[in-house]
DNA sequence: ATTCGTGCAAATAGTTTGCAGCAGA
DNA sequence: TCTGCTGCAAACTATTTGCACGAAT
């Protein structure tokens, strides 16, 4: 069920880690490429459990660690909600594909959403609008849908369990 | 610094918080009312070191225990930031004011933004078309624009400290 | 070599909970 | 009255950190 993770990283996605790794005077360890692997493995953020479940030389204190220092160099970002564990998910700038999620309330699972380009004009103009007014100078955003998501609906409707 | 809150609940509201106790079979004490009272005067969702400091007669305990209470009933929100504290805030079915929010990723202090209608209709239109394609059933939806508060930046370019 | 990263175990801190007395209906 | 609420202190648990060893440059 768990193992290690191979090469399966893109050379070009691997240099550009590489290279933010390098601005912040941050090693390229194993245990790095082994977290940033999971990641673009990935289709959703996940939280550290799954990290480490995914590759069994991911230790639990080296993951926070790392995530954190990962984070603060743009490669990863984490993302918290009021579930139990945080996620984490590769940077937007790494995989230049702009997206927001679909939290489920129930069992907690973030998905990703692609940003549909009027969604994106919308909130750029409001954006704009309160940076004028309030004095906010806005770096991101992010647009969360929260609802009960297909798996859960549909565990709920057949009356099982 | 610290002091009581006064009744300063308007009634119309006081009455909607009492309905939905009621549904929920929650009394309406004191102590809930203290609670609701300082989220009703403030301007922006609160952490609870916030709310106790506002209002001497609110054990921490409690606090938490009555704001979990009350966001089952659907009288207040939870918002959950990488800030060290969560915050709350009154339910926008009570204020029936919708709005998103600004948050400061340098202090971590969250400010309400009125919703725009343009904003509020492509995030609409996106979910959608989100639900349609994935069987997600969005319930609620959250803006966020993350950035550096009028404060912080005003901070940060006086030379001060 | 030398500095930084790693894993383990212990510490931290926000939040939750058990319990005995008090208050709302 | 009688059940539910309160405050205190103790328990929980996600995350952080000190330390001694191993690895990257």
């Amino acid at each position: 069920m768990s193992r290690r993770s191979p090469h399966t990283l893109d050379g070009d996605l691997r240099d550009r880690i590489a290279a933010r790794l390098g601005e912040g005077d941050l090693r390229f360890t194993r245990g790095r490429e082994a977290l940033v692997t999971v990641l673009a493995l990935a289709t959703r953020p996940l939280t550290i459990p799954e990290i480490c479940a995914a590759d069994d030389s991911l230790a639990a204190s080296s993951a926070y660690r790392n995530l954190t220092g990962l984070e603060a160099v743009g490669v990863v970002h984490r993302i918290v909600t009021d579930a139990e564990f945080a996620r984490y998910e590769l940077a937007e700038g790494l995989t230049d594909h702009h997206h927001h999620h679909l939290i489920c309330s129930r069992c907690g699972v973030v998905d990703d959403v692609e940003a549909s380009p009027s969604l994106e004009r919308a909130v750029h103009d409001a954006a704009r609008a309160i940076a004028r007014r309030s004095g906010f100078r806005m770096e991101r955003h992010s647009v969360d849908l929260i609802g009960i998501c297909a798996n859960c609906s549909r565990r709920a409707s057949s009356s099982a369990r």
